[in-house]
DNA sequence: CTCATTTTGGAATGGTCGTTCCAAGTGAGT
DNA sequence: ACTCACTTGGAACGACCATTCCAAAATGAG
């Protein structure tokens, strides 16, 4: 029963024995995102999370519980996702630049005929944040950290001499923020592209 | 058969006899506008609706069709009042505090536990008009209409010598709209007072 | 009162929902 | 070959879904 990698696979949190198989937990946990990014919680049925994932009913409830907790799950994924996406462009970018490519990343790509799914979180905020705490809690800390971002880039710029002095920090962030998502709330309902860059480029223009 | 304001009743589009009472069609629309708008498409069932339009299901049925045909009354019915209430701050203010008045419409009376309703038509872009047309083209001619009535009012303001001669108004009016989407976003995912209203004075600031 | 018409409450329908359960299959270890 | 844990397909469950239907009650002009 006990295997040499028992201490390892212990260590590593995962479950013991190192015969089990396991489908692909990532994959299929991005198919289900996929799935609840594009219709929502309530219009997606554990039939269509079924059929998307390509895994069965039982091993569905056994790996992650009833359907509140997968859609929790998949919130947590693109929830991580976002944040190694801003650490990296906050990494690879200069400020003003790394605010105009995360701008881009919800613009770009958009077909003008819709079925755009925009960004989950904003999304899930409109459709469950309202009335559920939890998610709630989850859905504005995730934008109050996208609030930070802003507000570290933009002082960073005025560091750097990007941007002008002038730019009152909390403000614009504030601001960056709201304007942000308005653009997913225009992706989903209003996919012009002109539209989009016009605001965009306004966006940016502020910042020097 | 043939009554005396018949001729009149066709005029005004009615059913024939005048001696159908029929429940308060516009009093029963607005419950279930207030349902939809609180809790969404999906997430409102026909009884929960049945419950609080205080209707019997087959007078329901027969007055409005199916679910599908009851959200587009409420819909509209919301639309008409969006409508009628620009108008109305049109005519009432001058062009920047009109702009105010509308974000304040929305921000103020928000309840910082939760459970605001935002704005039906921008809670409607994000769960239904992705993948349907028929919503989408009418949200998305709100929303157009509502960057008209920002484009008017900053027209309005810098005759007036209200707004700052240098203020874009394609710009401004697009942005005034991506913002408002943010606020409404906002409202029901992060209803802090503080945020919101640095975000509303931030936008205003900019026209003058 | 009469009677056409609507409203009402609720039963009935067929379908889908989320969830549970299980017999059979799979595959790495011994 | 045998074991053990997991996966699979699908049946089964009760609840709720949107929708239809109906007999009984209410309504109001004649």
């Amino acid at each position: 029963m006990i295997v040499p990698d028992m201490i390892g696979a212990l260590l590593r949190g995962e479950k013991l024995m190192p015969w089990e198989k396991k489908f692909d937990k990532a994959a299929t946990l991005d198919r289900a995102l996929e799935a609840f990014w594009s219709h929502g919680y309530e219009a997606t049925s554990m039939q269509d999370l079924v059929d998307c994932m390509g895994v069965n009913r039982g091993s569905l409830y056994a790996t992650y519980g009833d359907k509140r907790a997968l859609f929790e799950a998949a919130l947590g994924r693109y929830d991580d996702d976002r944040r190694r996406m801003l650490s990296n462009l906050e990494a690879r970018y200069e400020p003003r630049d790394a605010i105009r490519q995360l701008f881009l990343a919800f613009t770009k790509d958009i077909d003008p005929n819709g079925g755009n799914k925009g960004c989950f979180l904003t999304n899930t905020a409109l459709e469950l944040a309202a009335h559920d705490p939890e998610i709630r809690a989850l859905v504005s800390s995730a934008q109050a950290d996208l609030e930070a971002f802003f507000k570290r880039l933009i002082v960073a710029g005025k560091d750097a001499g990007d941007i002008p002095e002038h730019v009152n920090v909390l403000d614009a962030s504030r601001t960056l923020l709201a304007t942000l998502l308005g653009v997913v709330v225009l992706v989903r309902s209003r996919p012009e592209r002109a539209l989009l860059k016009t605001i965009v480029d306004d966006a940016l223009r502020r910042l020097g």
